[in-house]
DNA sequence: GCCGTGGCTTGATCCGGATCAAGGGCCCTG
DNA sequence: CAGGGCCCTTGATCCGGATCAAGCCACGGC
């Protein structure tokens, strides 16, 4: 068993692993699937695409997908698991830039500088789909929809990444990070208001500008508000449209 | 004349115009330079990459060069002058994402959404080079170097975005911004140690996160420090090395 | 079993920067 | 010229969240 239970007493959701060892399924709720269905399954177009993929894992709880510095050959789909990319700075002290779900894609941030700009870990056993950059660079070249996906994934992480930027409070950031979480669950076939968060306080605080004091201190909070269930790492959302309204300020739409 | 003289006492700077009609000088300085160059100038590769320009302006200071929800057609290369962009949240407050200098590129977050996710906001009389997207990308596909250009803009977007995002003091993010401001002056051929600020006390608190307060501070603790001189908008820092060095956190290397 | 360690929670205190408030300078317009 | 608005600066006060501190629990190693 890949997740380990932490014996709470929410029940357990479905673990959110795509690759269920249905290729088609994991496929479908990959971020390059708009590429492929672009392309249509069975054409020989498509199998070029997963040609240049390369399966890759496990890697374990803790372990570097890649470090600061490495030279970037590749971008990651992640298959199954969950990583968080950080950058040390020069003080040392570690800045989480952001967690990614099954589905979902790292390393996009390498291109510009050719070699990769932070560090991406896993934060539970992860398996991930490897796509070598310049043979997908040659194959966007020649198939207009896989390149204008690749401008689209880019052009969505630019967007996601200035969400984080305002001066909002720790109410609203962690409303709009538990619904964001959510949707994304969501929006790959998972349960979008019951999920492990898998990782730490101290990530999440990190992530969010929080200490991590403050982030339990707003779980505890909207748990005595009913907003929220919380146990351990299981998270319930008891009343999505109410923690939704409390992070509108930060959420699309 | 274009920037109105502030009749201040610190020396005027030169105006951090690119297009002072010498069409080539704006092409070295451009964002766009290096696809060119690899290119090759004066190949017919060349003329098709400015046939797809189209050349728009002047925009007054206060005048929208787009505005959220305005469908993306093209992405707008800053030819002379400075913008602001900025998301108006559901609560009607603004928030300032960014400021683009002569020779460098907005409208890219507007790919994926295929709107334009904020406004673009001239902050003096402003001039563009209009890039229809679709012709953009279709160049692209058949000219690797303006692929790998937009990815490369892309990418070092995002690398930026995440820049303003950790938690960091007032001093550290003035510091920060001041250098960078520099560095990007610097690498467009113009005065990195001495130039205009183009936006407002509010507009730069809003960009950082403070209070125009907090701003106006900083700036005022920063000359009294000997960093810099600063006179209404006209800025001379007097110790790059020291200003870099409170906003080491920040800045890259 | 015992102990050490790391993640999590909760309480008490402190501080950086927001907010409130007031005043000055500049520019525009009538 | 007066009046009004905007931008900027500086001072006084306040507050949200950081920091310090203590204790709990689950887990792993010995």
């Amino acid at each position: 068993m890949r997740l380990e239970n932490q014996a709470g007493r929410l029940p357990e959701p479905p673990s959110p692993i795509a690759d269920d060892g249905d290729e088609a399924h994991f496929c479908r709720t990959c971020a390059f699937a708009g590429a492929c269905q672009a392309v249509g399954y069975g054409k020989p177009e498509l199998r070029e695409l997963h040609c240049l993929v390369e399966h890759v894992g496990p890697f374990r709880a803790g372990e570097h997908v890649f470090r600061t510095g490495n030279p970037f050959r590749a971008i990651f789909a992640v298959r199954s698991g969950t990583v968080k990319t950080s950058m040390v700075d020069k003080e040392g002290r570690e800045q989480v830039l952001g967690f990614y779900l099954p589905g979902e894609v790292i390393g996009l941030n390498a291109i510009y500088p050719e070699h990769f700009p932070c560090d991406a870990i896993a934060l539970e056993t992860s398996y991930f789909c490897r796509f070598s950059f310049p043979a997908m660079s040659a194959l966007a070249a020649r198939m207009p929809a896989v390149q204008s996906h690749l401008f689209r994934l880019l052009s969505k992480e630019l967007g996601s990444a200035s969400l984080l930027a305002g001066d909002h409070s720790a109410d609203e950031r962690m409303a709009a990070f538990l619904t964001d979480l959510g949707q994304r669950y969501a929006a790959r076939g998972f349960s979008g208001t019951q999920f492990q968060l898998s990782m730490s306080r101290g990530d999440i605080a990190n992530y969010l500008r929080l200490a991590a004091e403050t982030v339990s201190r707003v779980l505890s909070r909207f748990r005595n508000q009913g907003l929220i269930e919380v146990e351990g790492r299981q998270l319930l959302i008891r009343d999505p449209a109410s923690l939704r309204h409390v992070g509108r300020s930060l959420l699309p739409d």
